[in-house]
DNA sequence: CACTATTAATAATG
DNA sequence: CATTATTAATAGTG
């Protein structure tokens, strides 16, 4: 009985679109829920779960991951790692009126350690990259009017520096990685997107 | 070796999960992978999961799912249910510039507008601006050192954003001093704005 | 990359 | 909303 199973496990990616069979426990068809109490219900626990799963990708492989979901009824639900590029795009839906911030990971086995690290209900994260991003939101939002020329050049000088720094860091890093990397076979130069490549 | 595994499934609530150190089969510690090359395999994998999930939500409940990931490697993998408001905040994010965003007054690019308009609607405080310029100056810092990878360059692109736009008012300040301001432009095509919508 | 033993997710149920 | 029976995902391995 598990012969559709093993299909299934060979195309894992995209297909999935059999799931014909009989209406056992743990089994469903995929194609869209009719009955509203029933699809709503199941979005909340497959959304539980998707979120659960974006957020372990983004920790085991350190990896960076950007989820949004809209319920059926419209509202938002979103998951950004903490340090990925497309943060401040997301950024944008937090000004939706019927926005909902979720994630929610259970926090009542062996990961509480790292959710407490990466806990992005509460605002009051003390890494450095988010006081990043708030910084960078507030200077982003920041009204040029309320600040002279003095300012501007002082902050521009500073950013500049810092700036620098980093980027010679991350030189540095890039560096070290590819002399430690030993994978002759796959070209590992993109550290810019180059988004028409698959691997 | 696998003594204390099978018969007793009732317990779900795992405390402490730093003491074990058994190879099981299904299980693994929820944290960064050291190793370069499992990492690689567990991000494949889990991304195959991940995408198969979102898709699976997408269908069984009607719901718009957008996800982007970012491998280690810096490439991107994205998924996008339909399209929808989603879709082009997505798009938004390849178009985004993750070097430089070289700006220049003259060309009037769109988001100094988006960021001028945003200043019709907000009233500053200065107290903001010497926030801002201490936060800026605690950035100086920063232990990069610490940083991961990621972590930098996302840290880069925050700082070469808010720099370009500190660098745009500055020159707008610059040409408001001298009274070469022109005639104001024609309405751009807004840079991502998000307008309130609900059902 | 295919296979299998485990764990994790979850559909149905109380 | 908690529990349980199933299925699905996947960690380790050849």
């Amino acid at each position: 009985m598990e012969e559709e199973a093993a299909s299934m496990r060979a195309q894992q990616h995209v297909a999935a679109a059999e799931g014909r069979g009989k209406k056992k426990r743990g089994k469903v068809e995929l194609r869209r829920i009719e009955d509203r109490t029933s699809r709503q219900v199941r979005f909340s626990k497959r959304r539980s779960g998707l979120f659960k799963k974006a957020f372990e990708l983004s920790v085991l492989c350190d990896a960076e991951v950007a989820l949004v979901v809209f319920s059926p009824a419209g509202r938002l639900y979103e998951f950004v790692s903490s340090n990925t590029r497309v943060e401040e795009i997301f950024g944008r839906c937090r000004g939706l009126p019927n926005t909902v911030i979720d994630l929610n990971i259970d926090a009542q086995d062996s990961r509480v350690e790292y959710n407490m690290q990466l806990d992005l209900n509460k605002q009051s994260t003390p890494d450095s990259v988010s006081e990043l991003n708030h910084f960078a939101e507030g200077a982003l939002e920041l009204d040029v009017n309320d600040m002279s020329m003095a300012q501007l050049r002082h902050f521009e000088e500073i950013l500049t520096d810092t700036l620098t720094v980093i980027k010679s860091k991350l030189m540095m890093k890039m560096a070290e990685l590819t002399q430690i990397e030993r994978t002759p076979k796959k070209n590992r130069k993109n550290w810019l997107i180059s988004e028409s490549e698959k691997e």
